[in-house]
DNA sequence: TATCAAGCTGTTTTT
DNA sequence: CAGCTTGATA
């Protein structure tokens, strides 16, 4: 491994904290590694060293890379998300935390608590916000650690009345929360940060394990994490890497302050810059600079291409979004018949919405390819169905999972369900809660059997759910009109449980971070085509990069057009986007579903970001009409 | 109480 | 276009 001058300065640094302040492509994920390896060559135990990342995909990938440049050795280094990391140490410390068993809640059974939790308060009021939005207003407050009420006056600007009653709602989320002794992904870093934060004792004790806290996407921490941060600081050096250009996770709390007060907030700290991106062209960059230097905010940044002149990005013009695709599509089989492999190409998108169209076609194609981001495959319908019955097994005291699969069957509704969920929660052992369940379906044994089956096989979660498919597929094929497509999911999720020892730890695993079906399926090295969300996408990057609907509407994107920083994070969010291509960076946009709007006032126009683009920068096109590029033309027609 | 059909809405990003 | 609500019927 080598490393420029920058590079080597930052991570042999022996300043106590250290933000390294690291553009796109400028080597952040390698100066980490790089870190790493040079702390465990001084002598620091791979123990004492704390990898922490936003998503499992980078933690593994630093992870496999690490081990790859220091050694086995390094395998014990601790890496994993933050959530990750807090899990792990309350799991290993329960009495520290006044931790018990419990179910770690996705984010659909927030929101079906959410519900429950509004109905009990409000019924069907529709005046009052969308268990979807609270979820998100109480998510909220709770990350950047204000109290809900002072969220919801100042901002959320709900009226006093409204305040109450949202107040009310989560009081009894929290409630059947603590009932159900579910924790949601907030309540992971809170319990966490509360606890060291409120005891010496107890923050010291974790504090003390770990020399070297490693942070990586720094700019996307939140103020819950930056306590959980701090608190390690009291004992442990930081260093931390960031780039404030590439900030995208506002709407989640992400605080980019935690950057920019760095120094202030932490003594004995220093902030290193890296500037030589060497990952693109300079033209590529050259556009990606201009997308900064011309808004309002200041990034000071300036991406310098080691690697220098290159093509010039492509802006193209479609009718609508099936040409779009079809061009994309078309362009990269193209290139595939040149001998290009199909993972030198990458499809960048801001929703998993706008991917439909490019999807359908690579699967018409039979290209291969994997989308990432969007809903998962743990999180679509069936599977949750699936999924719920090996929750129940490993923890019966599970309400939400009981609702959801005794309502799977005929004639059960809520009512019914409800009742025998409130039996059998009652109970005090699981050998109880599973004759309770025997009394309760009666003679249906077919509902109780799935249920028994599963935690007769709990050391086993392949062979559960393979059994467990077979015995239900009567239901689900009742249940579903495209069995047959949706059954391919379940071989895929017995091939995945296999990977783990036990049901539960199989289901802890994916509830922290669902993965897609088209991620989880190829095996890994496979010659692929990425189609990926941008937010999904940061950190990685590709030969050819295709940003799909890059019109108003998407960047910036309708829904945050009320807010000015909003807009702002939706510039970011395609800075991200241009800044992952190596060669060859193509942008395409249609209009056809005019100009989009902002309710009733300004159209989405006046605050798109290619409005005033110097034509010198990219190569701009339109293809109304034509789907075929002049420059395709073969020498015959057929 | 369960279920189905018809109609309506509103469509981000993720641990 | 899916996901939900609503209303009628078994």
């Amino acid at each position: 491994m080598e490393f420029n001058a920058e590079q080597q300065t930052a991570l042999t640094s022996e300043a106590r904290n250290l933000l390294v302040l690291a553009g796109a492509g400028t080597g952040k994920t390698r100066t980490i590694i790089g870190r790493a390896r040079h702390l465990l060559a001084t002598g620091v135990s791979p123990k004492r060293i704390v990898i922490v990342t936003f998503t499992r995909r980078a933690a593994s990938e630093i992870r496999g890379r690490l081990i790859k440049a220091a050694g086995e050795d390094a395998a014990t280094v601790v890496t994993g998300t933050f959530h990750n990391f807090c899990l792990r140490i309350m799991r290993s410390r329960q009495r520290w935390f006044g931790f018990t068993d419990l179910t770690v809640m996705d984010r659909d059974d927030q929101l079906q608590l959410m519900k429950l939790a509004r109905g009990e308060i409000v019924g069907k009021d529709s005046s009052i916000a969308k268990a979807a939005q609270l979820v998100s207003f109480y998510s909220y407050a709770r990350n950047t650690n204000q109290p809900p009420r002072k969220y919801l006056e100042k901002f959320a600007e709900l009226d006093p009345p409204a305040v109450e009653i949202v107040l009310k709602i989560f009081a009894k989320y929290k409630e059947r929360k603590l009932a159900g002794s579910y924790f949601d992904y907030d309540d992971i870093l809170h319990r966490f940060a509360k606890v060291l934060h409120d005891s010496d004792e107890v923050r010291r004790k974790v504090a003390q394990q770990f020399d070297h806290v490693l942070v990586d996407e720094m700019q996307d921490t939140n103020p819950l994490q930056w306590l959980i941060l701090e608190s390690l600081a009291e004992y442990a050096h930081l260093f931390c890497v960031g780039d404030d250009a590439q900030s995208i996770y506002a709407f989640r709390g992400a605080d980019f302050k935690n950057v920019h007060s760095f120094n202030s907030r932490l003594p004995n700290s220093e902030t290193l810059k890296l500037e030589q991106n060497y990952r693109s062209t300079q033209p590529i960059l050259d556009l990606a600079n201009w997308l900064l230097e011309v808004s309002d905010l200041k990034y000071e940044k300036r991406l310098r291409a080691v690697r220098g002149a290159g093509d010039k990005p492509q802006l193209l013009d479609f009718e609508n979004e099936y040409d779009e695709a079809e061009w994309i599509v078309g362009r990269i089989m193209k290139r595939h018949a040149e001998g290009a492999r199909w993972d030198d190409h990458m499809v960048l998108c801001r929703s998993a919405y706008v991917a439909r169209p490019v999807e359908g076609l690579l699967i018409e194609r039979k290209i291969p390819y994997r989308f990432v981001g969007g809903i998962g495959l743990l999180q679509m319908a069936h599977v949750r169905d699936l999924l719920s019955v090996l929750r129940v097994a490993v923890n019966y005291r599970d309400e939400l999972a009981w609702m959801r699969y005794l309502t799977l069957w005929p004639r059960i509704g809520e009512v019914t369900a409800a009742k025998m969920v409130c039996k059998i929660v009652s109970t005090s052992s699981s050998s109880e809660a599973a004759s309770v369940l025997d009394e309760a379906v009666g003679k249906r044994t077919e509902i109780a059997e799935a249920v028994h089956l599963v935690a007769r096989q709990q050391r086993a979660p392949s062979e559960a759910i393979q059994q467990l498919t077979q015995n239900l597929e009567p239901l689900f094929e009742t249940r579903y009109e495209n069995w047959e497509s949706r059954s391919k999911d379940f071989r895929l999720l017995g091939k995945l449980a296999a990977k783990h020892q036990d049901v539960a730890t199989f289901l802890e695993t994916y509830t922290l971070d669902p993965m897609s079906a088209s991620e989880a399926s190829p095996s890994e090295g496979d010659d692929i085509v990425t189609l990926i969300t941008v937010h999904s996408a940061k950190g990685t990057e590709s030969k050819a990069c295709y940003v799909v609907g890059v019109q108003p509407g998407n960047y910036p994107h309708t829904r945050s057009l009320d807010d000015a920083e909003a807009i702002e994070e939706e510039r970011r969010v395609l800075y991200v986007a241009l800044t992952r291509a190596e060669d060859e960076l193509v942008l395409t946009r249609h209009f056809s579903r005019g100009p989009a709007r902002v309710s009733w006032n300004a159209p989405v126009q006046t605050h798109y970001f290619l409005e005033r683009l110097p034509k010198t920068l990219v190569d701009s096109k339109s293809l109304f009409g034509s789907l075929y590029d002049v420059s395709w033309d073969d020498d015959y027609i057929g």
